[in-house]
This record gives structure tokens, C-alpha cells and sequence, in this order.
DNA sequence: CCTTAGTCCTGCATGC
DNA sequence: TGCATGCAGGACTAAG
């Protein structure tokens, strides 16, 4: 599932449609575009897309016409600059440039948002970026809270841009067990945690992203990463630091990896 | 304020 | 082989 490092992947990818202008927008499955088809018509056909970055999760595209259009991913969200014909069912919208280029989105459990949003309250609830070290450690001291620090790391309106894969691997890079609660961290704990999170999702970027199985970036090429996962989804095995099982439980409803022995019980 | 359950979706793995 | 069942999960909403 696509979470920043992926998000960070297509969005370089994406850059080159910087000056680009829009022609067309069609929907096969309009519940994607967040608002409607003719909402999105509105303000998209003739702008510009003066420049593509990234937020959390969240691909942004500035446009000429004064609004920012985002795309989330979601679980299977796919942009594709062709496309192929395995995926051809299962495009949701494209986008027809002036210029003859093309943007599919692709979207098999369609779960993918589009969503258009005025300047000066794009998406007001996101919290800091999870690439910043210093801005997650301050964020954790501030936060004070007695949910499972797992949970709180999940949660987009502490730190935007950590899922489900991140969220275990940092924990065990820093020997922190998911259930914890967050207030009880001590603060070499915390600068810990916060600096795995930033060192597991660079090391991801470099990687060009986990595919477990349905991320692809815009070349409908997968990443590398997932040659260096040390828990997710490694339930069973021993882990590579101390030879112990690792172990799968389920924390808020979704599967969460960790080693017993590297991340002992609070 | 908090937490939990349900919703959206479909492909794939599992079991008989 | 075929059919039924359940699982995966990010963000959002509703309920308790």
C-alpha cells in the first residue's frame, strides 16, 4: 500500500507535467473525483499545473486556476503515464494534456480520492511531516497521549505520511513494542523513534518504494524495498537481529509485526 | 474528549 | 474444478 516513500516516488516522477495543461478529464468511475465529474471539469479544463510536491500521503498539483488538486492513493491508486492492458479495466479517470500526454489512474478496489481544494485551507487536519526528525520528536513530547504509540503513529493528524509498513519497521528500529502507551515513552525513546521513522522512510525513497503487491510508480515498475523489510510481514520467521520468532497480532484492526525479544512488552 | 465498529471495494488465499 | 468465506486496509463517519 502506498504511504510516503511511494507517494514521494511517483511524485518525482510526476514533476515533468509542471507547465503542462489540462485539455480533458473523463471518469470511468466518477465516486473518485470527490465532488463530481463536472466539479472537477470546472475548475480543471484549460489550468496549468504550475508545480507537483507532496503532502503526507498526498500527491499535490498547484493549478493555474487558484485551487490545488490531490490525489490519494489509497490501496491500489496507480498513476500511469500508459497504459497497459491488464490495467485497462480497471482505470478510473484520465487526464488529457495539451501537449498529447496522458495520465491514467488506475484503481482496482477503488478506495482512490481526487479532491480539489482552495489555497488557503488545504487539508487543514494533516500533521507534521514524517521525514522531519525534529518536527515528530516534538510532535511525540507534545502529544501526551495514552494510546498505543502504534496508533498514534497511524494517525495523520499527529504525523502525515506513516501506514501500516513504516509504522512497523520503525518500531522495531528503535526496540519500542506497538502497544506502549505514547506517554509513557521516555524522551531518548521518543528522539529514537523519531529518528528510525525519518531513517526508514529515506532508506524506502532510495529503495523507490515497497511493493508487496499492487504499487507500481508511473512507469508501472515496482520498488525494491520490500527486500529489507525486518518485520512486516515476516510473521514466523526469525528475526535477522536476535534469531527470535516474529510475531503477528492485531492492533486497531490492522496486522502488526514485531521480535518479542528486540521489542520487549511494556 | 475518547475508542470502537462499520463503510467503501475487489482480488486472492483458503477450505471443503 | 468450483463455490463460499474471509482477509487485506486508509480515511472517514457514526455510535457508544
Amino acid at each position: 500500500m502506498p504511504e510516503l516513500p511511494e507517494v514521494e516516488t511517483v511524485v518525482r516522477e510526476l514533476m515533468p507535467l509542471e507547465g503542462e495543461r489540462i485539455a480533458k478529464l473523463e471518469a470511468s468511475w466518477e465516486r473518485t473525483l470527490d465532488g463530481g465529474l463536472e466539479h472537477f471539469q470546472e475548475r480543471l479544463l484549460g489550468a496549468r499545473v504550475d508545480s507537483v510536491w507532496r503532502r503526507g500521503k498526498y500527491i499535490c498539483l498547484d493549478l493555474s486556476s487558484k485551487c490545488t488538486l490531490t490525489i490519494h492513493l489509497r490501496m491500489t491508486g496507480k498513476c500511469l503515464f500508459e497504459l497497459g492492458e491488464k490495467d485497462s479495466p480497471y482505470e478510473r479517470v484520465r487526464l488529457d494534456f495539451a501537449s498529447g500526454t496522458q495520465l491514467h489512474f488506475v484503481d482496482v478496489r477503488k478506495f482512490g480520492r481526487w479532491k480539489i481544494w482552495a489555497p488557503d485551507q488545504l487539508l487543514p487536519e494533516l500533521g507534521v511531516e514524517a521525514t522531519s526528525a525534529a518536527a515528530v520528536q516534538e510532535a511525540l513530547t507534545e502529544l501526551n497521549s495514552r494510546r498505543e504509540i502504534k496508533k498514534v503513529l497511524l494517525d495523520q493528524r499527529v504525523l502525515a505520511g506513516v501506514g501500516n509498513i513504516y509504522a512497523d519497521e520503525a518500531l522495531f528500529m528503535a526496540g519500542i513494542h506497538p502497544t506502549v502507551p505514547a506517554n509513557r515513552l521516555k524522551s531518548q525513546a521518543i528522539k529514537d523513534l523519531a529518528q528510525a521513522i525519518a531513517k526508514v522512510l529515506q532508506a524506502s525513497i532510495d529503495n523507490m518504494g515497497t511493493t508487496l503487491s499492487d504499487y507500481r510508480n508511473t512507469r508501472n515498475i515496482g520498488g525494491e524495498n520490500q527486500n529489507y523489510l525486518q518485520v512486516y510481514g515476516q510473521s514466523g520467521l526469525n528475526c535477522l537481529h536476535c534469531d527470535q520468532k516474529i510475531v503477528k497480532i492485531t492492533l486497531g484492526g490492522r496486522g502488526t509485526h514485531f521480535c518479542p525479544r528486540c521489542q520487549p512488552e511494556p
